[in-house]
DNA sequence: GCTAGCTGCTTCGGAAATACTAGCGGCCTC
DNA sequence: GAGGCCGCTAGTATTTCCGAAGCAGCTAGC
């Protein structure tokens, strides 16, 4: 297959239309605030829930517990307990959760080509 | 710069790190309930209010139209409107619109490979 | 031992976002 | 004229997100 714009573009435009009930699968997760960042947060490596509060930046503890929740039920993040003492928790994506870097790093490029600084 | 599985492992660490800014920007948009899947589905070209309302499938009015809104605000969107008779209004996304085909296309790849069917 | 601070949550009440739906004016068809 | 399409808007109801207080577990310093 050449790599014409052309044939480029019908390529998205078809695998959209095909990819429709995976990007409303995607988008039930990644539409969601917040959800987005934590696993982008989470791709540097495991993390504490403090340690990942402090560096996503603005989500409050209650959202971010639910978010936690929500990715593990889905497969995309594990919750590891170490019963201490001291006891500590840490979150890390799994699989499927890495499996997203190349989409955020797609995403990255693209906001660094064309959104806006505030 | 080699592509060896650990040098991958770390520039896609490096990107995320370097692109949180990026990240933090594109899920202001992409975070927003509704917006992905229009985005998405304006990919398959220009469309009117109703007939995208159709295709997202789902989506109240009210929402579809602040949607579209903010996509015209950030310059991922434009409406186009005929004065006809009959008056049509038409969405279409710009070229920082259609930059996210490829990222859109990674997050559809992602998801029928680890999203579970409902 | 007490206090202060960290941890990872949970709970509660309120703010913000989304969903629902009726309605508007413009237009077309029967 | 009635009914249906269009693209919204407005008001109300419901859901989601938020902030902060609080809990239990633990550590460090006095």
């Amino acid at each position: 297959m050449t790599e014409s714009p052309e044939s480029h573009t019908a390529t998205v435009g078809e695998r959209c239309a095909r990819g429709d009930r995976g990007l409303v699968r995607a988008f039930s997760v990644l539409g969601k605030r917040w959800s987005g960042l934590v696993i982008g947060t989470l791709m540097n490596g495991p993390s504490g829930f403090r340690e990942l509060s402090r560096a996503v930046g603005g989500v409050s503890d209650s959202v971010l517990s639910d978010r936690l929740s929500e990715l593990c039920e889905l497969g995309l993040a594990t919750r590891r307990v170490e019963p201490g003492p001291p006891i500590s928790v840490t979150y890390e994506l799994t699989e499927a959760g890495y499996g997203l870097a190349p989409a955020l790093q797609e995403i990255a490029t693209w906001s660094d080509k064309f959104l806006v600084d505030d």
